[in-house]
DNA sequence: TGTACATCAGTGAACGCGCGTTCACTGATGTAC
DNA sequence: TGTACATCAGTGAACGCGCGTTCACTGATGTAC
């Protein structure tokens, strides 16, 4: 039953995605060794052929998925970020949504190397967000503005899914936090200036 | 080993506790009934006698949870909300803070009746803020802004916490969060107005 | 008010089950000559 | 290039363990007379 290093390295690969959609869909505690592997395509004793421990492929599978997280949002400014992040699509399709909403909360009670992939997988995130609203062209001044923005934007849009997940399906409550934060991340964290670039009206007095 | 009737529902009402407790701090599924049995002074074979299930239990502690957050937030205006809310002493209290931070992400993942549980705990929360921010005699224009801007406060305030958390012990990046939005937040989405009342700049030109 | 009996909150052993992990085995791939 | 052997990705049974739940038992409380 041997391989190809090949194909044995694509398995790999595949196992790690389909661990990141499950464990999005179900929390790290919410997925089984074996349910992992056979959703995958395969038995269950393979595993560690691959892999230390569950934890570790816990770390890995969530470094995957926020680095392509980080991935997806670049070239996209702000505006585009917020307008397909905070929508019912979003929300409602938890395994191939974003990391960082599906797993903040699992994420909080792990070891520190779990975190400490969160925290890498937020800056980049912060980062491709930066680059694509303004691009790099900035002074160290308005680089901080963009950050504190970026950051509270995060914040905003995170809050928004987490807690409109938290209600039933159906509820209309659930679709009031999204429309009601969407419109007022919009209008109220930035908005865009003739040029191209962005001011933020909330923090002007730092700029 | 019979015991009062009175002792008897006050034993109750402790686990309920404790393990309101133990599940913000550990997630449901952290959480084991001896675990919890042990923490609140008993053996693991008495819970039957109070709860059906462990499912039970964790829908009726969720709601105690929920209506304490409520509860605490009553006669606190939106402004000593936020200022108590997203701070490093909040985050770093898992069990004693807001169930809502500590257990949207588990409940997005559970059975429909503790999700309606958050709904209704979201709810109440809302209209408590609602209230103490301006009192109840407002019309309905008034009354609808004013509930626009505290679902979108609260999306925002919850975010910081689940982001911060999300981070390692002593992240830089887990206390700028806090900061960021606790002064964005603050700054963005009301102002205090000499007499004593709100005007919500961001969502102006719905009043 | 006293007495006899029923109730039931709490105990701790035991249950089946699913979990993460290990292991002997298979057989195609990779490698040495 | 062809042959012989070593490697190792993948298989599936088995492991110990902790989980949620059940149960026979205890003995103080509650109740009926």
């Amino acid at each position: 039953m041997r391989v190809t290093k090949a194909q044995a390295k694509q398995n790999r690969a595949h196992i790690v995605a389909t661990a990141g959609r499950l464990f999005r869909e179900r929390g790290y505690d919410g997925v089984g060794v074996a349910d992992l592997m056979a959703a995958a395509g395969f038995t269950h004793g393979g595993f560690y052929k691959h892999f230390g421990s569950k934890a570790d492929l816990m770390a890995e599978a969530s470094a995957n998925g926020l680095s392509q997280n980080a991935a997806q949002a670049e070239g996209r400014d702000a505006t585009e970020f917020v307008e397909r992040y905070v929508t019912r699509e979003h929300r409602d399709v938890r395994g191939d949504g974003c990391t960082i909403a599906a797993l903040s909360g699992d994420a909080a009670r792990q070891p520190e190397d779990i975190r400490k992939e969160f925290e890498a997988g937020i800056e980049n995130l912060l980062t491709a967000l930066q680059v694509a609203s303004q691009g790099d062209t900035l002074g160290d001044a308005d680089g901080r503005a963009a950050r504190t923005t970026m950051i509270d934007m995060l914040a905003h849009s995170v809050g928004a899914i987490v807690l409109s997940r938290a209600c039933p399906d159906d509820s209309p409550l659930a679709d009031e936090i999204l429309d009601v934060c969407r419109k007022e991340i919009l209008a109220s964290t930035w908005m865009p200036t003739p040029n191209g670039c962005f001011a933020t009206p909330s923090i002007s007095e730092h700029a």
